[in-house]
RNA sequence: GCCGGAAGGC
């Protein structure tokens, strides 16, 4: 069972869902039943490819085989959701007694998104109502919705809340701070938190110097364009 | 660290 599960969730991972399927079908006649694993991954796949229907009548095939929904089934669903921008359906999974605090991201990570931060507050009482603390992805789609928006104060306030409540700030933190930054022009600004995301020890990635190398094109800065370009060489990106 | 399933930046 396990081998049949390493391949059908390697096809999902490539995108080959119909061999997922075939694969999966081909297990069924040997025999042998898909587990919960198996059907989640599925489930995943219909999900990402867009299509919703196909994902929720699994679900309810994995209910009906009378497996207990658990946290990384239900995060997909809410994930698959929110991202086809269904927030309200997806409310409906997200308080349930099996959730974790995972299953609010991708929903956190929607209402930052549509810029619905009056939300953002609601959910915060409700998560810590149900005993859930806010970590690092929570708290990295909050900024890094606050900073597309282009509430920079309002994102550095958060930043501050988050690094209070001892929560370290890792790459994706840095760059969505930094995107917000660079979408202004404020470079100098960008590059001082480039250079704090290197002293706390992170290593940059193309995304990073990408949004840098933008920002310093926009304002047609070739000293900094050549900088980044030297960075990154030196770096072997 | 990974060794079958989920989330955040361009």
């Amino acid at each position: 069972l396990t081998a049949h599960g390493v391949i059908i969730s390697g096809f999902c991972k490539n995108g080959k869902l119909d061999k997922a399927i075939e694969a999966a079908e081909n297990m069924v006649k040997s025999g042998l039943v898909p587990d919960q694993m198996i059907l989640t991954a599925i489930m995943d796949v219909h999900f990402k490819s867009g299509n919703i229907k196909a994902g929720l009548d699994l679900y309810k095939e994995i209910l009906a085989r009378g497996f207990e929904p658990d946290a990384v089934t239900l995060s997909i669903i809410v994930d698959g959701l929110c991202k086809k921008g269904n927030l309200n359906e997806a409310r409906d999974y997200l308080c349930r007694e099996k959730a974790n605090d995972f299953i609010y991201c991708p929903y956190i990570d929607a209402v930052c998104k549509e810029g619905n931060f009056s939300e953002i507050e609601k959910v915060l009482k409700e998560m810590s109502k149900v005993g859930f603390s806010l970590n690092k992805y929570f708290y990295t789609s909050w900024i890094a919705g606050l900073c597309q928006k282009g509430y920079l104060v309002e994102a550095f306030r958060v930043k501050r809340r988050m690094v209070e409540e001892g929560i370290e700030l890792d790459l994706l933190t840095y760059s969505s701070i930094m995107f917000g930054l660079s979408s202004k022009g404020l470079m100098v600004e960008a590059r001082q938190v480039f250079d704090d995301m290197l002293s706390s020890g992170i290593d940059p990635d193309f995304v990073v110097y990408d949004i840098l190398f933008r920002g310093y094109r926009k304002q047609g800065n070739e000293a900094g364009i050549l900088g980044v370009q030297d960075e990154m060489r030196n770096r072997g990106i």
